[in-house]
DNA sequence: AACAAATACTTTGCGCACAAAGTATTTTAA
DNA sequence: TTAAAATACTTTGTGCGCAAAGTATTTGTT
């Protein structure tokens, strides 16, 4: 009696991952839209709240995103006059990041937007904190 | 004696799963070269090894992707011969998609880069088993 | 001091991912 | 039996995400 449903797309924790990323990128956009920002954006924003005045590689190491990809996002939040881009004194090739007073002022409120979208997932407190690890392992694996 | 550290990115459940999922896009990234295949591509590829001659709306079902981003993956899948698209006789709006024979023989091939994959990473079998349904969950949820 | 190597960032090209607008076909209803 | 609405797909525009190539500055070596 093999009762074995047929194969699935989604018996792949691969493919759950992604399709899970896609879902929380769509949930946050009308959420963002207030800020005007994407959810890339808000990451560069998150990292800078916790920590302001870095250079670039810094964020790159923070987001886990390289140059190519943060140069352009850091661009537009300049242009949003979220944040400041200027030459490290010490050394001109770094780009100096810091926050500008509405880029700190929005801080508060942004974050709690992270509240309302968990709000609509059903999960514990538990199981988003071992979702959470077992998704830094992977990180961290494959990154090796 | 509060000893909390520095809020971090990396608390944030949402910037584990999109990290997690860049990560393994990295990852797949090399594996997949050897078909000329983009993980996008595998998963609809995927899709149809699972289930075949659907038409474009069924696979956004089952990628939950929306047509404007399978359209071009599915016609490049095409281009490399891996696919057929023809018009439905029966509704002349809808696409039949079938596989060809070569899309149809790397099958066995390709569907074991997943355990290539895994391997990389420490998680047990229980432990991927409940990572899978979480991300399920959110994307449930998060889709209503 | 001069030149090679390393570092920090930018630019370009390609493929998603999605919203919004557009086209074609089918269904529904007046 | 048409006109309106719905459905299926395509196209366009924007913003990632990354590889590869390019520029500028600093460091290391002779």
């Amino acid at each position: 009696m093999n009762l074995k449903k047929q194969p699935q797309l989604s018996d792949n924790v691969c493919f759950a991952i992604y399709s899970a990323n896609n879902a929380i990128i769509r949930a946050y956009k009308p959420l963002l839209e207030e800020y005007d920002l994407t959810f890339p954006q808000y990451l560069v924003m998150q990292a800078l709240w916790c920590e302001d005045g870095v250079n670039l590689t810094r964020l790159s190491e923070q987001t886990g995103l390289d140059l190519g990809t943060l140069t352009p996002i850091v661009k537009r939040l300049e242009t949003k006059s979220l944040l400041t881009r200027e030459k490290d004194s010490q050394d001109e090739r770094k780009k100096v990041i810091k926050l500008s007073t509405s880029g700190t002022s929005i801080k508060l409120e942004a974050l709690k937007l992270k509240q309302v979208l968990l709000e609509k997932v059903s999960l514990n407190e538990e199981a988003l904190k071992l979702l959470r690890a077992h998704c830094l392992t992977i990180v961290g694996e494959l990154n090796l």
